[in-house]
RNA sequence: GGGUGUGUAGCUCAAUGGCAGAGCAGUAGCCUUUUAAGCUAUUGGUUAGAGGUUCGAGUCCUCUCACACUCACCA
């Protein structure tokens, strides 16, 4: 049983007592809400422009988020979903023992209810004149107290913060109750979701959902969380992407399918990676990559445009412009104007290898050679590229899933999105030969082996469902966490995650 | 995993190796139009944890824990 810690616990515990010792609920069952805040405030606003006499009586209910007791009279503010408003308590309006009530018990961070009519205080403020006033939830520990002070020209300085990164990660209710901005991060986190599905949705993409848990996990190079089903007596892995389920979808006659949902990684975690995150990924028949790179740049200015309302952002001080269409460049390309070295004279992993290190970059020496140029590009070029570019055609060996291009065996038809010197996204003209792919999933298994723990296991089912004939298509992935990060200029991915993953306390 | 840094009251922060402090919140009062309200008084500490050096440690040393930044890793 929950014991009071500090003082300001005791003090609320000891009113929490004293409340039920005369026979006060601290937690009633039910409430009498006629208006929310802002409904409350514009019903008042509404009658006094119309200049209409009756009084506008309503009862509301919020969270003390201020509140200053002048003797015989306690003014409050309190705060629901939708704003805050003010409440004027007088003692001869509630009576002597109601107000006898508030003055003792009523702390900030307490829900209450109170209903009066709206009238506007000496200063001009909308306020609650209150009759009934009443306590819906007590709270037993203090929040964080910050007080704002509104300039004369409207802006607010704000004193005392709640600005703890690891408390406000770990309590992020707390946070979200105290910080509007954080509030704010994930509403906009909510329009991005809401943006990308209404698009897709207008393009004829039907939404569905695939398995979380999966006996064999694939799509992408990660290692997976392992799990088990006691009852089937069957590991199960969480997925790593979702991929090879919405292709099979396509083998069975969906023009173009997506999904929007969680991955699951069991890797290191950084400023931009996070053990699960949220991932959109979207295939169409049909198309080929050329295609995708046209629907992805609409697809991401469209919810820029919905979440900003803008399709150009300020992203860590620089101007991001969403607007289509974006930058194209190959990989080799853009590698070579930034380190002269073109990686397709350096064939083998060991040429290239040195090639690198001749230029002064750090690199690991057991690196395969399609991880020495990705190397190259994740270290030279993904920091620079700030506006959207599609990185094209990536080295075959590390892209097992996707189609060579014509009259060049070295190169498979993917790109790459990056946006504010990040990968956002990634996708391929998909392979939709069984028999390459399979000998490209063989060759992956050769390649890595033990030395990779990321090496894709066979999936046969797969294999079986592009038998029976996969039509032409394309398919992207678009990581959901780190275009909120863009749309709301966050550096880390945790401010963007409601509940980031933490190591146990 | 490596490097750098941080950890003091509920929150935000001070404290040269020498009495652990402030503001806000809280508590007891005064105040019937306040809004960072004000005034008077006042409570609150295992200084992240363990060990060590020292007459004396929040401060110096070692280890542990957590977080941040960064490097490595990372389709």
């Amino acid at each position: 049983m929950w014991e009071p810690g500090n003082t300001p616990e005791q003090d609320r515990f000891r009113k929490l007592r004293e409340m039920s010792d005369s026979g006060i609920s601290a937690y009633p069952n039910r409430v009498q809400r006629t208006h929310t805040v802002s409904q409350a405030i514009q019903t008042f606003e509404a009658a006094e422009s119309s200049s209409e006499t009756t009084e506008i009586q309503v009862t509301v209910c919020g969270r003390i988020v201020r509140q200053n007791l002048k003797g015989k009279v306690y003014f409050a503010h309190i705060e629901d979903g939708t704003g805050r408003v003010q409440l004027f308590v007088r003692i001869d309006h509630v009576g002597d023992e109601a107000y006898e009530a508030v003055k003792r018990y009523f702390d900030l961070g307490d829900f209450v209810q109170a209903s009066g009519h709206m009238t506007r205080t000496r200063t001009g403020e909308i306020s609650v004149l209150v009759h009934q006033i009443t306590l819906l939830s007590k709270g037993l520990s203090p929040l964080p107290v910050i007080k704002e002070h509104v300039n004369e020209d409207g802006s607010v300085e704000r004193y005392g913060e709640f600005s703890d990164t690891e408390e406000r990660y770990r309590q992020r209710y707390a946070d979200l109750a105290v910080n509007p901005e954080t509030r704010s991060i994930f509403r906009k986190r909510a329009l991005t979701v809401r943006a990308l599905r209404h698009f897709l949705d207008e393009q004829d993409f039907l939404e569905v959902e695939t398995p979380i848990l999966q006996p064999i996990y694939g799509g992408a190079a990660a290692r997976p969380f392992t799990t088990y089903h006691n009852q089937l007596h069957q590991d199960l892995f969480l997925r790593i992407s979702f991929e090879l389920y919405l292709k099979r979808l396509l083998v069975g006659m969906y023009d173009g399918v997506y999904e929007i949902g969680r991955d699951f990684r069991n890797e290191g975690v950084s400023f931009k990676h996070n053990p699960e995150f949220t991932q959109l990924e979207f295939y169409q028949a049909y198309t080929d990559y050329h295609g995708m790179m046209d629907v992805t740049e609409r697809l991401v200015a469209y919810a820029a445009q919905q979440v900003t309302g803008s399709t150009t952002i300020t992203f860590q001080g620089r101007t991001v412009d969403f607007t289509p269409p974006w930058n194209r460049i190959t990989m080799r390309e853009a590698i070579r104007q930034r380190c002269e070295i073109d990686y397709v004279e350096h064939p083998t992993a060991d040429s290239l290898y040195q090639a690198i290190r001749a230029a002064g970059i750090e690199v690991s020496p057991n690196a395969t050679w399609g991880k020495l140029v990705d190397h190259l590009l994740g270290t030279i070029v993904e920091p620079t590229l700030i506006q959207p570019t599609f990185i094209l055609d990536y080295p075959r060996d590390i892209s097992p899933l996707a189609k060579t291009v014509p009259d060049d065996k070295t190169h498979v038809e993917r790109f790459e999105i990056f946006i504010g010197g990040m990968e956002v996204g990634n996708a391929f003209t998909e392979l939709n030969d069984p028999l390459d792919q399979e000998a490209r999933f063989a060759e992956m298994g050769k390649l890595y082996k033990d030395e990779d723990e990321e090496a894709t296991p066979l999936d046969e089912d797969y294999l079986r469902a592009m038998r029976y004939g996969m039509p032409p298509c394309g398919g992207c992935g678009i990581g959901v966490d780190r275009l909120v990060m863009l749309f709301t200029d966050k550096s880390t991915i945790r401010e963007v995650l409601l509940f980031p993953h933490l190591r146990e306390r």
